[in-house]
DNA sequence: ATTTAAAAAATGAATGTTCATTCTTTTTTA
DNA sequence: TAAAAAAGAATGAACATTCATTTTTTAAAT
């Protein structure tokens, strides 16, 4: 366990590692040797600051998890009607997921495979609660389709990351247009 | 380079097991000798129906990929008009996603990381140009919106697999309602 | 201010394990 | 009975993690 003295630095530069060479290679091939080289850092240091590549891995998830909601949420506030407060939501989501794609990446590896254990992947997802909370207002005041969270989610963010990961693979280019028209599709997929 | 004597029975076994260990374990965790042994066959027979362990994944996700377009464009003919066609293919892909749960996981994680190559992905990706074809009929009828493909796939095909995730993750529970409320949403995202 | 020594942080080089793949032998098929 | 298929054991590389030292930091004493 480090006491946390000196080098939040050395921390950022082995989670920043590790995003790009899981990014790049996938879990299976971002051995902490190579995480460690590319953070500048001997391999001992890594069990410093993490138990282990299962923990490094977690831990993560949740400090990306945590960046993106922030990010979401920022200029959201409850007195906002839920309209107007979805399309910012909405807005600040697919800024987020085209401009830090590095992290928006990791975040869609992360949540189609194994890799992170149960508790971090619960915990990632108690952070989109203000989202949550707008959509019970808009199901109560009939402005959003009365179905599963689970459903709008799938609907309004989710493809998001489709997009996203499309684009980093050069298959797609997205522009101002499609960002439009994509918030157009989501809002339609889920208004009354 | 097996010659095609006995037994696509042993091949198949393998792929199956590959499914099976990759959804539950992930590529890193799903060594070629659990991968044999769940097959009930020895590591060095791998060996004979494969070439290497990237091979025997590639090989997988292309077989499950043609198993999945197989059964979405199964009763589609280019003859429906584009309401139906869409209808009808989408129900099809729904049902594969929700029933073929163990197919859908393994794509769902292939198309999310980099453990499959890129040739194999791109093979992959050629095997839904009758979608691509009823889309483009849809645009030129103004039935469907004058959007990039890839945008009609993330917000009426994508969001399904999210929902399977989630359901095979015992998050949530699809039954035929939401079912029905998925294909309106579908719709509505992509009608003009 | 400078010195000093104890504690903390960091390191490179082991360690032992796990794994993909190959080798040699045995079994099955034609 | 020869060729193909399959097997189990062997091989060597790669890996996560630990170990034994070295370097850096902290702060108490001069």
């Amino acid at each position: 366990m480090p006491k946390l003295q000196k080098s939040i630095q050395k921390r950022d530069a082995l989670i920043r590692a590790t995003i790009t060479l899981v990014n790049n290679d996938g879990f299976h091939a971002a051995p902490m040797s190579k995480i460690a080289k590319m953070a500048n850092v001997s391999p001992a240091t890594i069990y410093l600051y993490f138990e282990n590549k299962q923990d490094l891995v977690n831990k993560t998830y949740i400090e990306v998890k945590s960046t993106f909601t922030a990010y979401a949420f920022k200029t959201y506030s409850p007195t906002l009607s839920v309209t107007e407060g979805f399309e910012l939501i909405w807005k600040r989501i697919a800024d987020f997921k085209l401009k830090q794609c590095e992290e928006a990446m990791f975040l869609a590896q992360c949540d189609n495979t194994p890799i992170i254990d149960e508790p971090s992947r619960q915990e990632g997802i108690r952070h989109l609660q203000p989202l949550l909370d707008l959509w019970k207002r808009g199901k109560d005041e009939s402005v959003i389709k009365p179905i599963s969270d689970y459903l709008l989610y799938a609907y309004a963010i989710n493809p998001l990351s489709f997009l996203m990961v499309a684009q980093q693979r050069g298959e797609f280019s997205i522009d101002k247009t499609h960002i439009e028209a994509a918030y157009q599709a989501a809002w339609d997929a889920i208004k009354v």
